[in-house]
DNA sequence: CGATCACAAAAGCGCAAATG
DNA sequence: CATTTGCGCTTTTGTGATCG
């Protein structure tokens, strides 16, 4: 197919597409079936990537709310969701605050305010309020474009439908989406006297209970939301994040109540001690404490790096460990083909999850931590999810055995 | 020019829904 | 009813760019 044909045809798509994006959105009446559109939307997608130099600015591709084959359809954030940069150690949070500090031109003698608070282990989500009102509910996808899950964000009672107060006419509220330890456990009893299955831990519950669709069983589960940031917003609502989140407190949203305005390093640390302290008695799931410089102004000039603000960082809590023994290792075959070696390991109770299987990643990270069949070995939790061999404790070994 | 940094891609797990 | 697919979350890894 020649240049000239391909964007004849492109532009016959663009045209088709937007009629029938049309009549879907619009006024709800499809005059296409979902495959003959899904057909469309394909070849378009083929074009472009036959063509990349063809991809039209008014391509359905890059489009608000184009939907997709099944299940959810897609949205386009206003702007991007980030993630965070993540810290470990002391030395890391100075190191942040003295960066951003070179990177202001500030002295020693201007202040400069950082925010602490919670980093909630749940799902981050996009809000789009018009007029007050809710509009759309997306997650955070690749953070360009993630899944529309207004449906079920209306039924949850987690956030507000209608702002309280007078909002700018446009306003993007992000925060996150979990679930409290108290109403996971009561849900995996429900689910244990149904004979249905258990959820593995609060952050999977909220996020299965949010993929549903049948919006009645979301309506069912207990979920809460976090405001903590702003995408896009039609006016600011404040010159700071600790005053923003007031803002959006009085809108009515749940704000958590143990962000902390700090004015130094060491007050940061004390914060992020105080935080870890009251973590188990919580109620919910925390894995971190996150930073944020508190002026609007300076975040916009600090900007971001890669797919992270500048102006924000993650301090993890570290991973929590434990020792257990190696009963056996299985390679794995993934959806790809590659294969994985995976400790089979006699199940032990980290951070709350029993794990019994672990990833040993490769053959050379086997062979580099000379790990073996038999081992007391070290485990943790990297994140959130998977369990890994951190090292080889004993030497007794049954002979020849890898 | 070697070492570090940034970034994309790939992988795993748990889940829901689609598929066969 | 079992398998596959796709998503959210996270880390690892390979590669390319940049810095000293």
């Amino acid at each position: 197919m020649s240049e000239a044909e391909a964007s004849a045809e492109l532009a016959s798509l663009a045209g088709a597409i937007a009629f029938h994006d049309a009549r879907y959105h619009g006024d709800d009446a499809p005059v296409i079936s979902d495959a003959d559109y899904d057909a469309l939307v394909a070849r378009n997608r083929a074009l472009e990537s036959a063509f990349p130099g063809l991809v039209r600015t008014d391509s359905p591709s890059l489009r608000v709310g184009t939907p997709v084959a099944s299940g959810f359809g897609k949205v386009r954030h206003a702007k991007p969701m980030l993630s965070l940069n993540n810290g470990f150690t002391d030395e890391d949070i100075a190191d942040f605050a003295a960066r951003i500090r070179r990177f202001l031109s500030l002295s020693d003698e201007d202040e400069l305010a950082l925010t602490a608070e919670p980093k909630i282990d749940g799902l981050s989500l996009s809000l789009r309020y018009e007029g007050g009102r809710l509009v759309q509910a997306a997650t955070r996808g690749d953070g360009a474009e993630g899944e529309d899950v207004t449906a079920n964000i209306r039924v949850a009672g987690a956030a507000p439908l209608e702002l309280a107060g007078t909002p700018p006419r446009v306003l993007e509220v992000r925060g996150e989406l979990y679930m409290d330890r108290a109403d996971f456990l009561a849900l995996n009893e429900a689910q244990d006297a149904a004979d249905s299955k258990i959820f593995a831990n609060p952050r999977n519950a909220a996020a299965g209970s949010l993929r549903q669709k049948d919006p009645a069983v979301t309506a069912s589960r207990r979920l809460r939301f976090f405001a903590y940031s702003l995408g896009e917003a039609s006016a600011p609502l404040a010159a700071t994040h600790m005053e923003s989140l007031a803002a959006l407190g009085a809108m009515g949203f749940s704000i958590n109540p143990l962000s902390r305005r700090c004015t130094d390093v060491a007050s940061l640390l004390d914060t992020y001690a105080g935080i870890g302290a009251a973590r188990a008695d919580l109620g919910y799931d925390i894995d971190g404490v996150v930073y944020k410089v508190d002026r609007h102004d300076y975040q916009e000039r600090l900007g971001q790096v890669a797919r992270a603000p500048r102006w924000a960082l993650a301090h993890k809590f570290p991973a929590e460990q434990a020792e257990t023994t190696l009963n056996d290792i299985d390679i794995q075959v993934g959806r790809t083909g590659a294969l994985t070696p995976v400790a089979r390991l006699a199940p032990v109770t980290v951070g709350g999850v029993v794990v019994s299987n672990a990833t040993l990643h490769n053959e050379d990270e086997i062979r580099r931590k000379d790990i073996r069949i038999g081992d007391r070995v070290v485990i943790q939790r990297a994140g959130d999810v998977i369990p890994q061999v951190v090292r080889v404790i004993t030497e007794q070994r049954p002979a020849d055995s890898t």
